[in-house]
DNA sequence: AAATAATGACCGAGCGCTCGTTCAATGACA
DNA sequence: TGTCATTGAACGAGCGCTCGGTCATTATTT
């Protein structure tokens, strides 16, 4: 999440067909069910690893162990230690974009309905705290091929609000707001549910999580209704 | 700035006396203008390194080198690596403190107050974006006392608009806010303005600086002024 | 003023160790 | 018996850090 470099052409490569990290992953296995069912296991528990004792603490031997098998069966489901990073990275964005996609699924119609997604999304930042501070963490330690994967997902699910209040914008439920105000609002609610998550230390000390999703979505409304 | 544990009083320890870093971080020089002095180029040199490789790919060789002495000579100002990278973020906190309250302290009166805060705090963290990141990434790494200074700092500049809030709040220049109102308020200025320098890398395609701003201080405004 | 001693900043080869990675040997199964 | 999966000892690059030593500068003595 936090490449500084220009990125170009996101938008173009965020189209580009979506790679499955089973072809990017090199294996030595014949077996493809076992790879999926091998690489679940470390993904589960490399996870809770990285969570606990960041990246660079957690060694491969803890992570073979953890998964169950040894430092050797680990490299033949795995090229290097990245790999394994990329797979938990990969799996998060799944799991927090699942979440986000099925929080939509029962979206309220009419001028509430933003209040509701947002309502949903903050939630889903709060159940999942742990991999979306991860997800901070350890995208600077990705290769930048991959560290551009994880800007686009970032972008996807911040669109997911864009669109939302766009859609609602144009069916007359909202005021007519221009792009950018959309734009930028999407984005502030993208980080406004991840503020929940890495300033928890502070925030929960004040706030239960209904009085902070109440707050920012008031916040939020605020401006969009702003005459 | 990511710690998850509960951090109990940290108001208390706020409170609590300044320790200058020269007191906390050993060393076997007895010259104290020259530690001050080692010390400086150390900090000056550091900062740029871990900005472009990060903490873990710079080693304390490369530290040495850029700071134009010998790995012996280091570790005479210095106990640990860990070490330098407490003066790093020592100093990067003062002086991200220094440039937002010279900010405030031509503080426009009545109810523009705010947005002139805003706007200038904004500014800083256009202007510090390397130093805003790499605080993101490495407080992670300090041992845990120095996370809570970092915490502690973090607090102490959200602190500044909550306090500017109440000022105007109280003053009559804004209509009454509750307590919560104006803390969350606080957090959402902190959390927006560092938002520009870890999203640029796609919020510098739509909006110039001044843009930014703009519509951001709307959304605050706009939230204060509230019926 | 010269000779001697003491100081302390500076140096860098090298030590100890960690950790990612490899591979020869073994096991399991068909 | 051949194929595929598993193992963990062994490897070695790379790292933070140490420590015996040098040398310019300053203090002390003669």
């Amino acid at each position: 999440m936090f490449i500084m470099e220009e990125i170009e052409n996101l938008d173009t490569k965020a189209r580009s067909k979506k790679e499955n990290p089973d072809n990017v992953v090199p294996t030595q296995i014949k077996n493809p069910d076992l790879v999926r069912e091998r690489r679940r296991q470390i993904v589960d528990s490399t996870v809770h690893l990285f969570v606990e004792h960041g990246y660079h603490k957690t060694t491969t031997r803890m992570i073979a162990k953890a998964a169950g098998f040894s430092i050797g069966s680990l490299y033949e489901y795995v090229g290097s230690k990245e790999d394994v990073l990329y797979l938990v990275c990969d799996a998060i964005h799944i799991e927090v974009g699942k979440a986000v996609e099925e929080a939509l699924s029962h979206e309220v119609q009419g001028k509430d309905a933003l209040a509701e997604v947002i309502r949903e999304y903050f939630s889903v930042c709060d159940r999942m705290t742990d991999h979306v501070l991860l997800m901070y963490q350890v995208t600077q330690f990705l290769p930048k091929q991959w560290q551009i994967k994880v800007l686009e997902n970032e972008l996807r699910i911040t669109n997911i609000f864009i669109n939302t209040l766009r859609r609602l914008s144009e069916k007359g439920d909202f005021p007519d707001l221009d792009e950018k105000t959309v734009d930028l609002l999407g984005h502030d609610i993208s980080v406004l549910g991840q503020m929940w998550a890495f300033r928890r230390w502070y925030l929960a000390k004040q706030f239960t999580l209904d009085e902070y999703i109440e707050h920012q979505t008031a916040l939020i409304m605020g401006q969009v209704f702003a005459a």
